[in-house]
RNA sequence: GCGGGUGUAGCUCAGUUGGUUAGAGCGCCAGUUUGUGGCACUGGAGGUCGCGGGUUCAAUUCUCGUCACUCGCCCCA
């Protein structure tokens, strides 16, 4: 029985929730191709070294969260833990840096080797954008409104909110960090044993901790505001006034921080509460070290990444598409099933949904188109197949009539069914 | 990785203070209906009570371990 498990953490997507899936990947990316992004897709392994030289050795993801594998070669190859890192890495890979802006969509699995809840699997599945080379304030708008409208086409936005944040340039974000770890140095006997482990590794991380004891000392911490210089500030002032202009809501958070190593000035996150402790439903941000950091040119850039199953649990009702009802084909007897298929075949060409009816009488083939849902069964028996014609039936209304089959795709146009 | 909860039919859940053949609803299959489905009625299939060890004359029930899911922490989308 244990073999008949799925490994922990990875779920088969059943064709009711993969439609759910496939909406939400298909509406995405309609709405950023409007945007001039284009879809890429990159490997699932990749070197080891493209995440731990851009992510940051301690990060969680990193340090204890990559699926690793070794090749027969003794290569170091692991399961990517999230999309940015690969795209970066295709972009250079491809010498793809000459001719920029570069503007990505990419949507997939994800790994983590972490321990699974509602919301938080070992496989997951993102949709995210990179936009490379555009510094200026208009593309971390523009890459937020596009994330904002994603959320407003999925009818989401309404229960999500967008928090903001600045970190700065890389001398803020220094300057900064020098002055926290100073101050909470001072404090370090009452800080909690997460978050002193913190103060070594990614002290940032310490202003969102949720222990009280914590949230205390951090009252009276120095701010990252204070810490801004002049052009961070105003980089910033930007995006906020872009936001506005272009009627975005959002919530000014200063204890937003970033885990992951290449973030610098803007980040943000679209929050709910609906999801319990994984409130993170779309996130991202400014990285314009990153590809220098991989070896590259100094390329700005800026991007997020949402979940897909997170998304898809936010999903009402009314947003997901209903699939078209199919018409059935309903042979009388076995002898007949080969003049549906040809009906069939016909049918579809002429851009109808269609199924067979497998094994039975009329009575049993019925029932089974009933339970396809089908809007309609075309009735093959013996009078109908030496006549070319064909009964259709209205399976809501129970009406059937006579027709010839050359004529039954017209019919239904004229009728409205497809 | 740490702490708590849960696990009985395909699904949602009853139940057993340890005792013979473990139940319901929904779903599934068949029949009433061999050229007419849905509704109704009748019948049927489907469970090593998550898995493994221990206690006991006897374990689905008590106990330990394990696996999975779940809630919180860590982290993150």
């Amino acid at each position: 029985m244990t073999t008949l498990q799925p490994v922990r953490g990875m779920h088969d997507l059943l064709p009711l929730e993969h439609q759910k899936h496939s909406f939400v990947i298909d509406s995405a990316k309609n709405i950023a191709m409007s945007y001039g992004f284009a879809e890429i897709a990159t490997p699932l392994i990749e070197f080891k070294e493209v995440f731990k030289r851009t992510l940051g050795d301690v990060s969680d993801i990193v340090s204890k969260e990559m699926y690793e594998v070794a090749d027969r070669g003794g290569e170091h190859l692991v399961l990517r833990p999230e999309g940015t890192a690969g795209v970066a890495r295709a972009v250079m890979s491809n010498g793809l840096t000459q001719s920029l802006p570069l503007k990505y969509f990419y949507a997939g699995p994800m790994f983590r080797y972490e321990r699974p809840q509602k919301g938080r699997l070992r496989q997951f599945h993102h949709i995210g954008v990179e936009l490379f080379g555009v510094p200026d304030s208009v593309g971390d708008i523009e890459v937020i409104a596009l994330a904002h409208e994603i959320l407003t086409t999925l009818n989401i936005s309404s229960r999500v909110t967008l928090e903001i944040n600045t970190l700065g340039d890389s001398e803020s974000r220094n300057d900064y960090r020098n002055r926290l770890v100073a101050y909470l140095r001072d404090h370090i006997t009452a800080l909690s044993p997460d978050s002193k482990e913190r103060l070594e590794r990614n002290p940032l991380r310490i202003l969102d901790s949720k222990d009280e004891g914590d949230k205390r000392i951090l009252k009276n911490a120095p701010q990252l505001t204070e810490s801004m210089n002049a052009r961070s500030k105003e980089v910033f002032e930007k995006i906020l006034e872009g936001l506005k202009i272009l009627q975005i809501p959002f919530k000014l958070n200063p204890q937003l921080v970033r885990g992951l190593d290449y973030y610098c000035h803007v980040a943000f996150e679209f929050t709910t509460t609906e999801l319990g402790s994984q409130g993170t439903v779309l996130a991202g941000g400014r990285y314009d070290g990153l590809i220098a950091t991989m070896g590259g040119p100094s390329i700005p850039g800026v991007g997020w990444a949402a979940g897909i199953e997170r998304l898809v649990m936010m999903l009402t009702q009314e947003v997901c598409p209903t699939p078209t009802r199919p018409l059935a084909i309903v042979p009388m007897e076995e002898e007949f099933d080969i003049y549906g298929l040809q009906l069939a075949q016909t049918l579809r060409k002429q851009g109808h949904i269609v199924e067979m009816t497998y094994g039975g009488g009329l009575g049993k083939r019925l029932k089974k188109a009933n339970k396809i849902n089908a809007s309609h069964a075309l009735i093959l028996g013996a009078e109908e197949i030496s006549s070319h014609m064909v009964t259709l039936k209205n399976l809501d209304t129970g009406d059937q009539v006579l027709s010839p089959q050359s004529q039954v795709s017209q019919l239904l146009k004229d009728k409205g069914v497809l």
